[in-house]
DNA sequence: CAAATATATATTGCACACAATACAATTGTG
DNA sequence: CACAATTGTATTGTGTGCAATATATATTTG
């Protein structure tokens, strides 16, 4: 019987340093844009959205406010994104983007091409990480 | 043609996400053993090695000494470890286990299996994972 | 052997993550 | 309608990550 307090034998680690390389593979390219990765996310999401409250990116990112509530205000710092309480409810804060984060979009659709070429990895083999990360996610 | 510039289009996105959500997993057994994740991946070395340098944690670990040196030096006041300048070179600072340390191990013993567990993947799944994993990390 | 270079760790600064807490606005209930 | 509970965001504190720089020690070279 093997031993499973080895770090050879971790399946958890391999994918917890991958996840750190992939943030690492990303700056070279997201750097000409001023963005880090945590922050594209949040781009991603605004170029589809628009509206978006703190909540609702959480959501989708798995994120607390405490992690987004200062990462958007630096965005809304370097003029990407506007940060305005609803007229509604008033405890509701709607992020959207500016004129020049809107444009961002262009300059970014070359990123997910390049990193896909940088991984070196089949399709087929990105279908099935995919795959079994959504499963494991889902629990 | 479907646009990669959204998130559930993204590949890197759950690959980051699960890798949080794993440090999440592990927290609640790893807090009975005062440890964080990163702290328990340096465990996993030391248990076997009983000697390393900063340096060769770093390699393993894939982190710099930027990130090691204050994270080791929390573990030296848990008094897990110990830091000791090497004799023969005194750039080196020599890690080691401190009895305390050792005796970790076998609380921890029933860390992976737990975890595994919790994954809900199967053992073909997990296997897969770490082989695609492994060859985009060795780019 | 002295000076330049390389090596190993430490320090600093910035940006996440996340738990715990605080606080204000809103909603539900009697 | 008062008021307790809930909701949405912000704040605080601790712990990573990583780039850039500093510092001390070794090693190489002329």
């Amino acid at each position: 019987m093997k031993d499973l307090l080895k770090l050879e034998n971790q399946i958890c680690f391999p994918l917890y340093a991958f996840s750190r390389e992939l943030t690492n593979l990303y700056r070279p390219f997201l750097e000409e844009m001023d963005l880090t990765y945590p922050q594209y996310l949040v781009m991603l999401i605004l170029w589809v959205e628009k509206q978006q409250t703190v909540n609702q990116l959480g959501e989708k990112l798995y994120l607390d406010s405490g992690t987004l509530t200062p990462l958007l205000k630096r965005m809304e710092l370097k003029g990407m994104l506007m940060r305005k309480r609803s007229q509604t409810d008033e405890r509701m804060v709607i992020i959207s983007l500016t004129d020049a984060g809107e444009k961002m979009k262009e300059k970014a659709s070359c990123i997910p091409g390049k990193l896909v070429e940088t991984l070196g990895l089949s399709i087929d083999e990105l279908i099935q990480l995919k795959k079994i990360v959504n499963k494991a996610m889902k629990r």
